[in-house]
RNA sequence: GGACGGGUGGCAGAGUGGUCGAAUGCACCGGUCUUGAAAACCGGCGUGCCGCAAGGUACCGGGGGUUCGAAUCCCUCCCCGUCCGCCA
């Protein structure tokens, strides 16, 4: 969420920003009602306050008569407090709507524009591989080395579940292992994360759990939800918590299993491992000071293709543009990695995504921070990087990996892990 | 899952219907004393919102209720502890 007080000053900038990425949002109308509430809000208080003055003097009053006929006044006056407060409740939803409807503010940078708009920033030390021979994607791949069982996946939970098997089970380890070493080294926290959260926390970080809509399984008969990334909880872990200054910026790394519906998404292009219901993913998280969350976003971002670098595979960086920013981000970098066997002839898939969030989420779930001798309170800035989401790096590391000879190789880094170099052929 | 006991400021902990945003201690900040430090003493010290300010208002795990008035009584949910049951 915006500050309010910002956007009351700043509201046709806030409306342009609307319109940039795409949100339908009234925001002089949310002007309009918040400064009636806030009116409607300095008339409660004052009969509040008119109330606590009669209230106490009750205690104080002489004799019974005066008693009675001062309870008559602080009923009457509590009443009309009511009144005006429904009114104001009722205003205040309203603008609500419209309040939690904004996106956040968007960093200069960032082009303005539809999905065609994306820049590429760099691209990763690996070079697109020429193959001298026809490229199998990694479906293919997986069933000539058995590596995933789609059919045993569908039939015990439905399409779009799966079995990890024979080295694609090793590998996921192998990756797992590979992505939190790294970041350990890096000075994050390493966690494991709860695969259930909270109604609440999935709101906080930008879900919508349950509705029409939602991307969300949930629990029936229970506020919970499976997660659709270990986001949620790290976000979630610091809730309603005020942290040291000094704490800051405060680095972790979570692995979560990770539960999308994936409503209406369908075809060629989310063809076996790419677009699935679960998945495993090591996910960074940071909490940061308001002028050190675009270095860590940087950062971030360099971690990402430290990671992939490290796995020979071939990516491009994407600055995301406007339209295709999720209400959170105020800015989103997109690795997409090399997927040989993607399209026709290749094309680049998502594999990762590092957003800065400034205080937007901390904002929604009250994350603050407190410098030491300093009056108040100050929301912190919250980030959120994929070190490795597993089912799509698979995907990349199958399909760039596969030999003329019908092998497939496993990156060095991960041979240790995996304890061979390579999957299949005559090695 | 069942029974009981709890949830109060950074921490500990008092408070069971009004004079309570809340005693006291610790921690923290400023000062006195001291060559310096410690100790001692003096003063300050929660958060949000409205307001230039004075001040007002709200907040004692969350939500709802009773009452002129709720940290305090009632309902409900969440969490923590102890015991019992079950169990990788």
């Amino acid at each position: 969420m915006l500050d309010k007080r910002f956007i009351l000053e700043n509201s046709e900038l806030v409306q342009v920003n609307c319109t940039n990425r795409g949100v339908k949002a009234d925001v002089a109308r949310f002007v309009e009602l918040e400064n009636q509430s806030r009116q409607l809000q300095q008339d409660v208080e004052e009969l509040s306050r008119q109330a606590n003055v009669v209230s106490k003097s009750i205690g104080k009053a002489k004799d019974e008569a005066e008693r009675e006929q001062r309870k008559d006044e602080g009923r009457r006056l509590r009443e009309q407090k009511d009144a005006q407060q429904a009114e104001m409740d009722r205003i205040a939803a309203e603008a609500g709507a419209i309040y939690r409807s904004m996106p956040n503010l968007t960093h200069g940078d960032v082009p303005v524009g539809d999905e065609a708009c994306c820049v590429e920033l760099r691209r990763g030390k690996s070079q697109v591989r020429k193959f001298g021979f026809p490229v199998l994607d990694h479906v293919e791949l997986a069933q000539q080395h058995d590596l995933v069982d789609f059919e045993g996946g569908a039939r015990i939970a439905g399409n779009g579940f799966y079995f990890l098997k024979n080295e694609a089970a090793l590998l996921e380890l192998a990756l797992q292992q590979y992505a939190m070493q790294l970041l350990v080294g890096e000075g994050f926290t390493p966690m494991i994360t709860p695969d259930l959260a909270r109604g609440e926390i999935l709101q906080g970080i930008g879900f919508i759990p349950r509705g029409p809509e939602t991307q969300i399984y949930s629990i029936e008969n229970q506020d919970l939800n499976l997660v659709a990334t270990a986001e949620i909880t790290l976000g979630g872990l610091y809730s309603g918590q005020v942290i040291d200054a000094e704490q800051l910026p405060l680095k972790i790394c979570g692995i979560s299993h990770c539960f999308r519906t994936e409503a209406g998404a369908a075809g060629r292009a989310s063809r076996g491992l790419y677009r699935v219901h679960q998945f495993t993913k090591i996910e960074m998280f940071a909490f940061t000071l308001p002028d050190q969350s675009e270095d860590m976003h940087n950062y971030l971002c360099d971690l990402e293709c430290q990671l992939f670098d490290g796995l020979d595979i071939p990516y491009r960086v994407i600055d995301t543009a406007t339209g295709d920013l999720g209400g959170p981000a105020y800015r989103k970098f997109d690795l997409e990695a090399w997927m040989p066997g993607r399209g026709k002839s290749g094309e680049f898939g998502e594999v990762t995504s590092a957003s800065n969030c400034t205080d937007y989420q901390a904002r929604r779930l009250n994350i603050r921070y407190k410098v030491k001798g300093e009056k108040g309170t100050k929301f912190a800035h919250t980030l959120n990087g994929t070190a490795i989401a597993i089912s799509r790096a698979m995907i990349a590391i199958l399909e760039n990996g596969q030999q003329a000879d019908g092998s497939i190789v496993i990156p060095e880094a991960l041979q240790k892990w995996v304890g061979k170099e390579r999957i299949g052929g005559t090695a």
